[in-house]
DNA sequence: TCACAAACGCAACAATGTTGCATTAAAAAG
DNA sequence: CTTTTTAATGCAACATTGTTGCGTTTGTGA
């Protein structure tokens, strides 16, 4: 392993082994700009046991490390937390944007921060979905 | 069966037969004020075939009838879409809101409609999620 | 009432979720 | 650096949900 340090950290913040596996998983995901769905996960880590993976997820998520992105496809995608999110603290400002081309999934920030209010409710947090073509697919 | 017509009538407006499977699930889903969960419906529909239910409900997403509700839960929640909805024209401006208390997922319509735009991105719709406390569990 | 297309139920298999437990690896203590 | 402690992994096993094919049943339009 070579340039994981600031992983193995970010792991140990958290109370967690930075055991090999937990690397594994944490660098595919961040490796790529977009949100990395759970076959993906699975087809890139041949030989990684199912409930290994399972739990890492898990782990991951409970931490705060990394987070679910709600869409209207079938399929789970995590992508990494913004560096502030612990376990308690989960709480993202950003778009999670399905394009209907080719199904990548990203993380987008938002131009105009969304501020929601519905009447004798109190809302903890937010999360937006938003489908369409994204800048590649958009002729 | 007494006060189906209308819903008989939704079905056969989409092209599908007003079958009693569909009835009943359609029956379930309204008479609800919330979301219902699958395990819900699968509960309350005992006897039911398992593949029946699967295919009920995909038909009914097709057409435009019902919708999921994306939520941070682990289970897929349905409602009655609005009464305009078709298989082309699936578009809801209303919030999904998940209590965390209760883990009811109601329909509830956002006081000011949301206005989203991300940079080099052609969106097509909009799916919003919040998390809080419903009127009933704030205390 | 009949014929046809659609929907249903069953069987079967695939994918993912979930738990317990023995073994192994990482971190802390000495 | 070695030992001890604790957490993580792999395996087995089972649960839940997704998915397809096919013969039978049911709804609908002729």
């Amino acid at each position: 392993m070579h340039e994981n340090n600031d992983l193995i950290e970010l792991l140990r913040n958290r109370k967690l082994k930075a055991t090999s596996k937990r690397l594994e998983v944490l660098n595919l995901i961040r490796e790529r700009s977009s949100a990395i769905s759970y076959s993906a996960l699975q087809t890139a880590l041949q030989g990684f046991d199912r409930v290994t993976l399972y739990r890492t997820i898990q782990s991951l998520l409970e931490t705060g490390i990394i987070h679910k992105a709600l869409t209207e496809e079938n399929e789970t995608f995590y992508a990494l937390c913004s560096s502030n999110c612990t376990s308690v603290t989960h709480i993202h400002e950003h778009i999670h944007f399905t394009c209907i081309e080719c199904h990548g999934v990203t993380c987008v920030e938002s131009l105009n921060p969304i501020q929601l209010s519905i009447p004798g409710h109190s809302i903890e947090n937010v999360e937006i979905a938003a489908r369409g073509r994204c800048a590649t697919c958009k002729i």
